[in-house]
RNA sequence: CGCGGGAUGGAGCAGCGGCAGCUCGCAUGGCUCAUCACCAUGAGGUCCCAGGUUCGAGUCCUGGUCCCGCAACCA
């Protein structure tokens, strides 16, 4: 069975943070446990580099757009590898394939574009258009610059995406189309029963010519988020591509909930009018906050996936943001917190008790692991969260066989066996830890991968070879770099 | 009356009709294999407020208060 899980594609407008390199890591998580399975996987992540904006800031930096994608594009890479997030395509709309398929998509759909007029009020000083309401409110007049909006006209293409509203809405309440969390779900499915209205999906050339050309007519690009949806197909080669045929559609898509109607609402129109089938499943995480408050630059909260890993590693980061940022909910990022769950749980629980296995088989045993049992824990817990994008759940339940080997060993006291000299119990009872410790890792292995691997490498070819360095040193607390 | 989510010990959460639970923090005891780690026990709650349904309500219904998202072109 094809696996196909993507991520959203960040906009290159602004620096990674810590909602990218927690969606980065959650799809990893997906990716990585549905390899493990056996099945072929394509994990897709990517860029997305077109629109106003981009080309605004190049203008500022006195740079190209193209230039200014490329760096940018550049830092996401570099963010993942660091992540130790393995995708097997990295998309960036920029790329000549995505353009020119994407330019394939439209004229597929071109059924269902019409042109149409746009009319908005638009202020000169905010370079912005307004809703109605926004100027009812404020009486025709923008507060910010004390002048009247302005009635303008823009011809656009526009899709008929209010065609597709019961198509969609009926997929969506009988789970065609999963979406998870439940709550997301309903809050698509009221607005899918208030019905779409159809969406402007270009813009003239004269105003944004940082996009892809509208095929036959040149005064218009694509609206980006138009094009930028695309790419879950593109990537694939739609539409000749054997990729395309094997792998769509994707088994799971993870976005942010800021981003929920394009994925739940815009992107099902689209693909019901290319008569594509659409994504069996929608995951949509939470935001993240920094000590309780919005991260933002102007209160210089922010704080740099970089600065953490680079402090604890990365398995503590994913870590972190899989188990302690609930998986449906927002979550938060404190210094603190996440110190207290690196010391606690990783360094304590789970690397100390690594530790004092090893430690007893290389004392009492000279390192020789005795016959170790096999799985004998039941994963169906484990295995029911990580089918419901639950990772926190998932931790949590091999967090229980952590706390649950630690018991064991406090029970059994192998240190009170071996005074005694019943070296067959002995034997027994740290095989045992070892085949707990196995089952662990094994659970570990998509979400932390190179400490299930460690851990592995401890203990599975029958003879302890003890680990260069423990698993998870604990830090000394208050040190430099750490402006809690 | 735009739509939706939430309010449970100091903190973060679970429970969604049947003795109020988990993790952290705190206190006490035990152990000594281990990264001064591990294990056990305990203290701490008018489950936002007011009504109602029920033998029985954090849990269901009605009303209210307070928080937080979304509300079509910024991706």
């Amino acid at each position: 069975m094809n696996y196909y899980v993507t991520t959203s594609i960040p906009y290159v407008n602004g620096e990674p943070h810590l909602g990218h390199a927690m969606e980065f890591v959650m799809a990893d998580v997906l990716a990585r446990a549905a390899r493990k399975s056996g099945a072929p996987v394509i994990f897709s992540t990517g860029t997305d580099e077109h629109g106003g904006k981009i080309a605004e800031k190049a203008a500022e930096l006195k740079i190209k757009p193209q230039e200014l994608a490329d760096q940018m594009s550049e830092k996401f890479r570099k963010l993942i590898k660091e992540l130790d997030v393995e995708p097997d395509r990295f998309i960036r709309t920029t790329d000549k394939g995505h353009i020119q398929r994407a330019q394939l998509v439209w004229k597929s759909l071109e059924k269902d574009i019409f042109k149409h007029k746009y009319v908005g009020w638009y202020c000169t000083g905010d370079e912005e258009f307004f809703t109605e309401t926004v100027v009812k409110e404020n009486n025709g007049i923008c507060p910010d610059h004390n002048r009247p909006y302005e009635k303008i006209e823009e011809e656009n293409y526009f899709f008929k995406l209010s065609k597709y509203n019961d198509e969609i809405l009926k997929a969506i309440e009988s789970d065609k189309l999963h979406i998870v969390p439940k709550t997301r779900k309903n809050e698509i499915v009221s607005l899918l029963k208030e019905g779409l209205e159809d969406i402007s999906i270009s813009r003239p050339k004269d105003k944004i010519d940082w996009g892809i050309p509208v095929p036959g007519d040149k005064t218009q690009v694509m609206y980006v988020w138009f094009e930028a949806l695309l790419n879950y197909i593109t990537v694939l080669g739609y539409p000749e591509h054997e990729d395309f045929k094997k792998f769509w559609p994707a088994n799971v898509q993870v976005v942010g909930k800021g981003i929920i109607r394009f994925h739940a609402a815009i992107w099902p129109g689209i693909l019901l009018g290319l008569g594509l089938p659409l994504q069996k499943e929608l995951y949509v995480h939470g935001y993240i906050t920094i000590d309780g408050k919005k991260m933002s630059k102007s209160l210089g909260n922010v704080v740099s996936p970089h600065d953490i890993i680079k402090k604890y590693g990365v398995d503590a980061f994913r870590y972190y943001f899989l188990r302690h940022v609930p998986s449906y909910e927002d979550g938060d990022f404190s210094w603190e917190a996440f110190e207290t769950a690196y010391n606690n749980e990783l360094a304590n629980e789970l690397g100390n008790a690594v530790q004092r296995t090893a430690a007893m088989i290389s004392r009492y045993q000279g390192g020789i692991i005795g016959d170790v049992p096999g799985q004998e824990h039941d994963k169906g817990g484990y295995d029911k969260a990580l089918a419901e994008c639950h990772f926190d759940r998932a931790l949590d339940e091999v967090w229980e066989q952590v706390r649950g080997l630690n018991q064991y060993i406090d029970q059994e006291k192998p240190w009170e066996i071996a005074k005694g000299g019943d070296d067959d119990h002995l034997r027994e009872v740290l095989a045992q830890q070892v085949g707990d410790l196995l089952e662990i890792a094994d659970m570990l292995e998509p979400f932390l991968p190179s400490s299930a691997a460690k851990i592995k490498h401890v203990f599975e070819s029958g003879v302890v070879k003890p680990l260069e360095t423990t698993l998870f040193p604990k830090l000394e607390t208050k040190d430099a770099g750490n402006d809690q």
